[in-house]
DNA sequence: CATGAATGAGGTTTCATTCAT
DNA sequence: CATGAATGAAACCTCATTCAT
């Protein structure tokens, strides 16, 4: 957690050191990035960090566990229907919908989320990453027992089968999938974000709907 | 590419490097492996490794392009039944189930391989993990653009998006699902192998079949 | 010399954050001692300190010149006997034992006095630790010389090399001899006082008694 | 230890590492010394310090226990008289009269063997000097148990407290006595070891039997 | 008299790569 | 083809001190 200190500050300059971090850290993996290199591009001290934070993780997990899912959630707030869906394909056509809309506002924390899934041999980093994929996880999976007893799900199908699937599918399926469509890398969209724009409502409404037939009616065809 | 020096080693003092590079490149990302650590296990000198190939880039290189594919080609011929399948629900069980038994078999390869989905700020990396996931969804592409035209694919899903779907279930999401069933990290499965043997051949069909049956029929119930 | 704000301050409060100075300070060498731990253990700012003291040398140069002379005395007062010692082996016996009781009762006292004999790059540090031996050493002189008049000390024996002698027996001897006795290192006791308590009257008799008997009738056996 | 790389350089370069490293060990505590200010000084690159020794506690280690005895030792060595003395005055004055040149002929070694007698809170470093401490401590009683067995101490005092009696006296002891002589301090004496030559011959004769007397006859003067 | 954010120098350590032998 | 010493940039982190409020 940052220090009070970090809250203390006044808002232009958290939120821009909070920007800069996200950018930092959403563009090389935990270990390449730097806070040499934040602190030359915030215009502060180096030791301005460590009066924030206790050190260089502190304020990734910050941004991993605090931020991210923060603004994930005001994204989803935001976008959320006046009637929540009640279907299994209305209910997954939100959150793929939702997840490719967020990745394309969002690509930076959409991707500073991505790095959970992540291999490291560092044990902090693994501990943090584990927390937070579990969090993800079971969340899934909640909800999917909730579809299954609400008989919209196959009865043959495990919750918790499921529930990897449709996160592997809606994580770095989609990811791949949408930079696939937009002809560019993950990097290059972060630093032009505009390039979302190369994808309109049509494609992306052509998009989703492709992976959510695969998804609910699965690949083979109707007999 | 290695120098004809790499080639002209004794085969077992190649193997030696070869199984040691796999481990220190398989355990860390890229910019965490390090070279002084590969010397010093494998008891040669700094230099030889600049004997052997151009650089850090192009042993790693070799180990993605060329190493892990001629291992996992192997491991498929191994496990090739007589006749090949023809049904899709044939095609993927076969594929998913050596996908399984490849990464409990070789988790190190299993993880190599799917570095590649990391993002990093490295160009020539970068340039490095685009090529090789090129490749793999060139193959997969082709594969499905068959079963399409042997009528084995629903007919209204995009064999491209199909590819890219599959592709992350099979990479990311089996993974996920055999890491979660074994109750370990990656790590840990890499350091002590033996690891896989908890997952016995009843519980191994059992989530083979939970996957094919999402990705073949569906999440929604039959009609 | 600490600033008048800090006499000015509620005594609880000078006298906590005195408290934690000393701990602070025995506990390592002088230039690893941080006043950034200091200030958070004391629960005051940063910029008090400096409102109290010129720098953390005066603040330390106080603790040596002042608080701890000003509490060996005190200690040295209650332990007073009613009728003060006039023979050598009297005097010394006061000596020794008042520097051992003085020790387990006050270890970090103790320890803080012993810095002062070790080197240091720093000039201002090396002319403060000058200072408090030169003190302590004429202290001793003046005393020893006493005895040369009252014919207690043998006559061939430089007073100022006797003071010399007993001082380092008296400093870094006893307490190695102590420590050694009690199986701790310093630290260990600054931390767990309570083991002071493992060495009974009997066994601090014992120690005292051994240590007079080599300083006044020497190491050879009597003739 | 060092690396087998610092023992393969070049003895001129070696040579000057290790004065160099002295120089920089000695004047300051272990915490103070710096690898950057020795570096500089020896005109090599940083890393270069890690090609030879582990890390600074490894380089410091190294001096301690392997450079400083062996140095010693040359020097005792060069000193021993054709007969070893049998008598404890003869034991005791070869000691004393060894210690005292060897410090004035080496104050940097004398300097950095003191050093291990200082408190620290760093646990490494702790264990460093207990482990050298024992060394010594060990010594001294083994020697002082043949002598009581020789009937050369009194049969009263206990050896191992005679054995650290002595060594705070031949240890801090000596050398403050020498540096009051000099009248000057460590620190003084290290940047100018010429200042040794002030204390001739005559006046180190007076000093050693003074100590001499002391230890063997006591402070008492004779019935 | 209190506060605490800002500073930036300085510390140790790791690393890929070069090059002379 | 092997060797391994040398390099120096870059990393994270700690600290005493200042100063505006």
């Amino acid at each position: 957690m940052p220090k009070s200190t970090f809250f203390n500050l006044p808002q232009a300059k958290r939120e821009r050191i909070t920007e800069l971090a996200i950018e930092e850290f959403s563009e090389r993996p935990y270990h390449r990035a730097s806070l040499t290199r934040l602190v030359a591009r915030a215009g502060i001290a180096k030791g301005s960090v460590y009066q924030y934070f206790d050190d260089k993780l502190d304020l990734y997990r910050w941004l991993l566990t605090e931020e991210v899912p923060r603004r994930k959630l005001a994204h989803l707030r935001a976008e959320a229907e006046a009637a929540p869906p009640t279907s299994l394909r209305g209910f997954l056509r939100q959150a793929v919908l939702s997840g490719v809309r967020f990745m394309l506002a969002n690509p930076r924390l959409s991707q500073l989320a991505a790095a959970v899934t992540m291999p490291t041999d560092d044990p902090e980093l693994r501990a943090l990453y584990a927390e937070v994929l579990a969090q993800g996880h079971a969340g899934f999976t909640t909800m999917l027992r909730g579809m299954v007893q609400a008989g919209q799900l196959r009865d043959d199908v495990d919750p918790e089968l499921a529930a990897r699937v449709i996160a592997s599918v809606l994580g770095i399926g989609l990811r791949d999938i949408v930079l696939g469509q937009l002809g560019v890398d993950m990097l290059a969209l972060l630093r032009e974000p505009s390039m979302a724009e190369r994808l309109d409502d049509a494609a992306l409404e052509r998009l989703v709907d492709g992976v959510l037939t695969i998804l609910v009616d699965g690949l083979a065809p109707p007999p």
